[in-house]
DNA sequence: CGCTAAAGTTAGGCTTGTCGAACTTAGCAT
DNA sequence: ATGCTAAGTTCGACAAGCCTAACTTTAGCG
């Protein structure tokens, strides 16, 4: 038990969040992929893997997609509780919009020490989930889960509450914002009137969304059942 | 005009604040005096020297002390304000107290970015002066000053406005803190009773310092006149 | 089954920032 | 004036991260 943190750089993490990422996905991605994810060359992902291997945080075996141990992954949820945090502190305590405050972050996750945190974390009265609706891991990692189904699975008629909103896209959080469907807000699935469109009720507001768009808003219905096909490929 | 901001490394931050404060309070320092004060070993200190000096932001002769470019002041300036945006931020928001925060800041300070900063001192209300009274420039660079003399040179019977303490103890922030001597708190000084001590009268208390610590409070004093000695050696 | 293109790795180089060991300079003290 | 010591520099090394160019492996396809 060393009294040393043995100090992940900034680069470190972030390679093993996105490999968390990947995992939890159930993607994987080898080094080319990965590259272009960091926006950096290949042969800079073969050399990082293999010092991130050598600290014990991920497995790596040349030609091979790595894995995660579990430290490594430790380490990832560590930092995703920061970002998480930070985010939910930048919209509520500094007025920043949910479509600007990811971008921020993501210096200031790798700088924020465990004692600002704590504080943060305590200010907020210990929130369990981000301006996205993503979940907040404890202290002890363990991340808060419920059961949530894209908006396109909602049947016609039903009710539920936008509980998570996919925040892989600037704009679309821009546009998402101008319909108000943040979590916590109400909504009504209307009868379809255009294929690949889909009609929602938000408020007073009668909304039309794209299907591509549509499922990148996870609810929770109420009370009513879910319309239960056999899985849906692809989500 | 580069549309490039050519990104300072925190190390590089850390020198060049380090020289302006050096700068600031008259005294010059060599290769190994920097060395101790960064933690850091004498050659170290010589490449950063050369590599600050190649990007104009010292000028550097070998075995002459360093001095900061315009460039390299502005630099340190724009750290400064980080700095001290960021500890009133910690302490009027999170709780912290005026004994901590200066720790805390350190990795932030170089992390932050400006639309964050630029919240900050908007939900601060722009705030002059930081927890311990020393003051915050603006975006322009300038520092607002005022003239403040130390305790140890308010006459007997003097009243004052303490409003600036010097930070560079710990220790000390957190024995002034007891005696209630934050910037703002309005102090009369009483008859000296014993050699090298001082009285002072702080709300109904009634407090003895040493002159070592006296010396590090700064004073606006309440219209009465300040006995005006021939200056002071040393500060 | 064998070829080829894409994916991945290796080799060698660069920058920043650090170190220890060895050398040089400056400045003081006799 | 000269010599000694402390301050300062140079040299060679190392680690993290990044790059390009060249090589190797994998896997898909005919
Ligand atoms: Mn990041
Ligand atoms: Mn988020
Ligand atoms: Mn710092
Ligand atoms: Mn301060």
């Amino acid at each position: 038990m060393s009294l040393e943190t043995p100090r992940v750089s900034s680069s470190a993490e972030e390679y093993l969040l996105t490999l968390y990422r990947l995992e939890t996905s159930n993607e994987r991605a080898g080094s080319s992929q990965l590259a272009k994810m960091f926006g950096v060359k290949a042969p800079s992902v073969t050399g990082m893997l293999r010092r991130l291997g050598e600290r014990g945080w991920v497995r790596y075996q040349r030609y091979r997609p790595p894995e995660l141990t579990d430290e490594g992954r430790r380490i990832a949820v560590r930092l995703v509780r920061r970002h998480r945090l930070l985010e939910t502190f930048l919209v509520q305590f500094l007025d920043y919009s949910w479509d600007e405050v990811h971008e921020e972050v993501q210096q200031l996750e790798h700088t924020v020490s465990e004692k600002l945190l704590e504080r943060i974390d305590i200010k907020l009265g210990r929130p369990r989930y981000d301006p996205h609706g993503d979940p907040i891991p404890g202290q002890d990692g363990r991340l808060p889960s419920h059961r949530l189904i894209p908006l396109t699975r909602l049947q016609e008629g039903g009710r539920a509450q936008v509980s998570r909103v996919d925040n892989r896209s600037r704009h679309l959080l821009t546009v998402l914002g101008e319909i108000g469907a943040y979590p916590g807000t109400s909504v009504t699935r209307l009868r379809t009137r255009r294929n690949g469109q889909l009609s929602l009720r938000v408020g007073r507001r009668e909304i039309q969304l794209d299907g591509d768009i549509a499922r990148l808003i996870w609810v929770k219905p109420n009370r009513a059942p879910v319309a239960m096909q056999a899985r849906e490929r692809g989500m």
